[in-house]
RNA sequence: GGCGCGAUAGCAAAGCGGUUAUGCAGCGGAUUGCAAAUCCGUUUAGCCCAGUUCGACUCUGGGUCGCGCCUCCA
């Protein structure tokens, strides 16, 4: 039985589909008005796997990732542009796919963008304002009434005096308590065509917590599984769509929320506003893209993720380990399907010949997932598979590997474009190194083994290391 | 100030009330012309103080330190 960590509840859980085998599972996904970095890609990746293994263990899977693509920070970044918002927003959605692609990140089922459900978002405003959980303000602002919605602060934790004790000096001036938040902005004479809609109240544009309720039960109901995001999102973002949502549809919201850790520089929170991000093209310019998911995915989704250097170096020899037990055995046949059952209906591991302990690696690869996704545990059993992969050199276990891999997203590329890649520009090609290769080789050959070290010792110098094999000689990048 | 999370070996990172985590690094051996890779073996743990227990890294209480949310943020 799958447990999942929820938010809500504070605790693990057995996860219980609304409808017999389908999960249906929401994530908030990007603003677009700059390119992603690392902490958007930990998002993508984290609930990328999550995903797959539902699928994995059969489930049918409905994904949704939204798109921001109106808000404040867009319309200032497209002013100084002196760029349409569509133009800016069409620009970083290309970008953003380019970045998720290159991660191994399957699309999601639907990605909508905020734009395209303003007249639901409207159509929900006007239930809550029916509700009584809704006014429009002085200033012509629709805001949500937080002190009239039972269950605020059930997801954070936080009651509405925690909050009010903790309030920084505020300017809200026509909010009837300085706790509600926005569910429609009305437009102001200075800005753009392009950000307005006509409403009942006045032209406008969405507040920021509406596109996700909206967009939510539109496409998977009023009342779905999972709904994820990073832990930064828990407050305010999901206890206001809980607001919205439930106080709406009056019915519950979501099961599960699940909320990633986030990603440090210097064992603090990268972000926009420190300034210490780095970006996901900027990483992938030194870091090959699998290297920086498998970085991601060694760790527990919800525990803090330290980025350096050293750490993806340190994934990176981490992943060569794998690709060399994947090297050393003649490429596999069929491998298990993913999907329809594939991993779990036909035992992980069943079909082995001898391979009991195959099997036994199989079981724990699946217990590890099933226990809140327990990637690093998972990851762990994919090594001890590599052993055994090199000790017995069986077709089957590589193929194993690589089928238990293939639900995080790793090892499906052939091991020697992964080891003899490089993401650097220069350097010898392959041509120049079968020469010295060859080379040294008539070099062994007449017993000058001072000017065989010599070429491998050259080579060596630019990043070329070379592996003598009963087979003949092989090479790979440092 | 309010609320929450965490502290594991040189680095990274899991499970577990008693029995090998795992990867990198180190050390010894096998293998190799020498290496690399691989295999076998092995050294470094569990912030501090109490308590529960036959037994605690694992449970409970207190402390210390770190991080996050309370404002836009993945």
């Amino acid at each position: 039985m799958l447990k999942i960590y929820n938010t809500l509840t504070r605790d693990k859980q057995d996860f219980k589909p609304i409808t017999p085998n389908t999960v249906r599972m929401y994530v908030c996904g990007m603003t677009v008005y700059d390119y992603c970095h690392l902490g958007h890609a930990r998002v993508m990746v984290v609930f990328d796997m999550v995903q797959r293994w539902f699928k994995a263990s059969g489930y049918d899977v409905n994904y949704v990732r939204n798109i921001t693509d109106i808000d404040d920070k867009i319309i200032k970044r497209a002013a100084e542009n002196k760029e349409s918002i569509h133009a800016l927003t069409q620009r970083f959605i290309d970008a953003m796919h380019q970045d998720a692609d290159a991660l191994g990140v399957q699309r999601p089922d639907h990605e909508p963008r905020a734009t395209q459900y303003v007249p639901q978002m409207l159509e929900m405003i006007e239930s809550l304002e029916k509700n009584g959980l809704a006014y429009q303000a002085a200033d012509g602002d629709v805001n949500y009434a937080v002190r009239k919605f039972d269950g605020y602060g059930k997801l954070s934790g936080k009651s509405l005096e925690d909050l009010r004790a903790g309030e920084r000096v505020d300017i809200a001036t026509d909010k009837k308590d300085p706790l509600d938040f926005v569910l429609w902005k009305s437009a102001k004479e200075s800005e753009a065509d392009e950000v307005k809609w006509d409403s009942k109240w006045g032209k406008g544009r969405p507040g920021w917590h509406i596109e996700c309720s909206a967009m939510g039960s539109e496409l998977l109901g009023d009342h779905f599984d999972i709904h994820g995001g990073g832990a930064d999102l828990q407050f305010p973002h999901h206890e206001n769509e809980i607001a919205q949502s439930e106080g709406a549809h009056q019915c519950q919201y979501v099961n599960y929320w699940m909320h990633n850790g986030f990603v440090r520089v210097d064992n603090e929170k990268m972000s926009k506003s420190l300034g210490n991000f780095f970006t996901i093209r900027e990483v992938l310019k030194k870091y090959d893209a699998e290297v920086v998911r498998f970085f991601i995915l060694r760790a527990h989704y919800r525990s803090p993720l330290n980025y350096s250097d050293q750490h993806l170096d340190d994934a990176k020899g981490a992943l060569t380990r794998l690709y060399t037990a994947l090297k050393s055995v003649p490429p596999s046949p069929a491998l298990p399907p993913e999907g329809e059952g594939g991993l779990l209906s036909s035992p992980i591991g069943g079909g082995i010949e001898g391979g009991g302990k195959s099997v036994d690696l199989a079981a724990r690869f699946k217990a590890a997932m099933d226990d809140d996704f327990n990637t690093p545990e998972a990851v762990a059993v994919l090594f001890d598979l590599a052993n055994e992969v090199n000790r017995s050199q069986s077709i089957q276990a590589a193929a194993q590997l690589k089928a238990l891999a293939s639900v995080l997203g790793l090892l499906q590329r052939d091991a020697q474009d992964f080891l003899q890649g490089d993401v650097n520009e220069g350097g010898l090609d392959d041509g120049a190194i079968s020469e010295r290769i060859a080379a040294r080789i008539d070099a062994k050959k007449a017993k000058n083994f001072a000017e065989a070290d010599r070429i491998r010792k050259e080579l060596l110098e630019v990043g070329i290391v070379l592996e003598d094999t009963p087979q003949g000689t092989t090479w790979r990048r440092a």
